[in-house]
DNA sequence: ATCACCCTACCTGTTTCCCGGTATTCGGTT
DNA sequence: AACCGAATACCGGGAAACAGGTAGGGTGAT
């Protein structure tokens, strides 16, 4: 029986190493190679085209696992996708599944759920655990919270107001200062609010903090 | 030569076996009982007083590492506790610090590192990564004296009412929920404003969780 | 008992933010 | 070609926050 070759992306060393440590006392398990970041995830790919399944966590600096994965199938590769991740939450689940992963399990399950997830991707099917799977169909039914993750689903110019926001800029310092209508930066703090689910300034500057957009020692 | 006996806390399942695999692999360490919480974690370590080490994680449901570590301490346990985190922003650490941990180690660490954290701390020393070092120094040099420390200048009463706009509550809801007049909390908030030396609500907003005021979990 | 805070409360403006629209342009995707 | 998201801009009205005061009662410390 061949054996399954496993390269994890993944940000926390900690993490990697456990999860080589744990991989190593199965039998039918190998990990061939691992990386740091999205980008390096899409370069280890494409050393190891024999690997029969990446691991990716969807937080990750530099490149995030999802536009990794979307990298990696842009390739035409048919590289197995494996996401196992801190974030439970309905939007990452969908992005990481519109973005081409063939599982999605999280770190609060238990090893056993892990393997067999990689036995079922490696044998052609797909996986995803209950927990997830949950996660998905309460978010068809009603509020879901879209963020906790390290990428917000916001567009680029959003993310620059938005920390320009967490920065005690006003609306009107900021139109100045990037050239633009007050009306169009209100605009964008407008859509901010309604695509992160809070309700005001306190809470967008609250994720601003905690997703790490600004630093605890900017500018 | 007597091997090291290791309580671990942390929520990510996963993670957990990961480390106990990999500590598997070190002769002179010994995993003897694991927690997924901090109230858990408490009473692990009541159950196992013959343990060296209890390594926690900050983030975690139910209750925190640090709120652990308080609680462990408060009992007069001498347990050695190891903060294994992905926190590293300093309000993180001066807090986990101040509640008394004998060493803060991240996740991003490599093995090598963590192990050396254990075996220093099991040997009664202190632990503390060189990044875990630096994000307290530049925590120290970067900003004005009022903030560092991790403790606020400000009073219980103003420090409850930052807590609650920085959870999106407007003046009218605090006031409603404290029953106080709205008049006194616009009073706080000015009083907050001009105290921490900030702008408007979204600097507030921003020292409330970078001091760790409000936490990153729940709600 | 005076001083320093803290907590409470009030008043008057002004500024900023929030909501609900509409609308055009541009670049990709389908 | 039709569609969608991103980015730009505008409008009106209402809600909330901000600024700069005043002020009395309470508590703990010097």
């Amino acid at each position: 029986m061949k054996s399954i070759n496993i390269l994890i992306a993944d940000d926390h060393q900690m993490f990697v190493d456990g999860l080589t440590a744990l991989l190593s006392d199965a039998e039918d398990v190998n990990v061939i190679g691992t990386a740091a970041n999205g980008a390096d995830a899409v370069a280890l790919v494409q050393l190891h085209p024999e690997a029969d399944i990446l691991i990716v966590d969807i937080s990750m600096p530099v490149m995030d696992g999802i536009s990794a994965t979307r990298a990696i199938r842009k390739d035409g590769s048919g590289m197995k996708i494996l996401a196992l991740t801190q974030n439970a939450d309905s939007g990452s689940i969908t992005r990481a599944v519109k973005a081409g992963v063939d599982g999605y399990v999280i770190k609060t399950s238990k090893k056993e759920d892990f393997l067999e997830a990689i036995r079922r991707i490696a044998a052609g099917e797909q996986y995803f655990s209950e927990h997830v799977k949950n996660a998905l169909i309460s978010s068809l039914g009603g509020r879901d919270e879209k963020i906790l993750g390290g990428e917000l689903p916001i567009s680029p110019r959003e993310k620059e107001i938005l920390a320009m926001i967490a920065q005690e800029f006003t609306t009107n310092e900021i139109a100045e200062r990037l050239f633009l209508s007050p009306y169009t930066v209100e605009t964008h703090r407008k859509n901010l609010i309604h695509k992160l689910g809070v309700r005001n300034t306190a809470g967008l500057v609250r994720i601003a903090v905690q997703t790490g957009l600004v630093d605890s020692r900017d500018e």
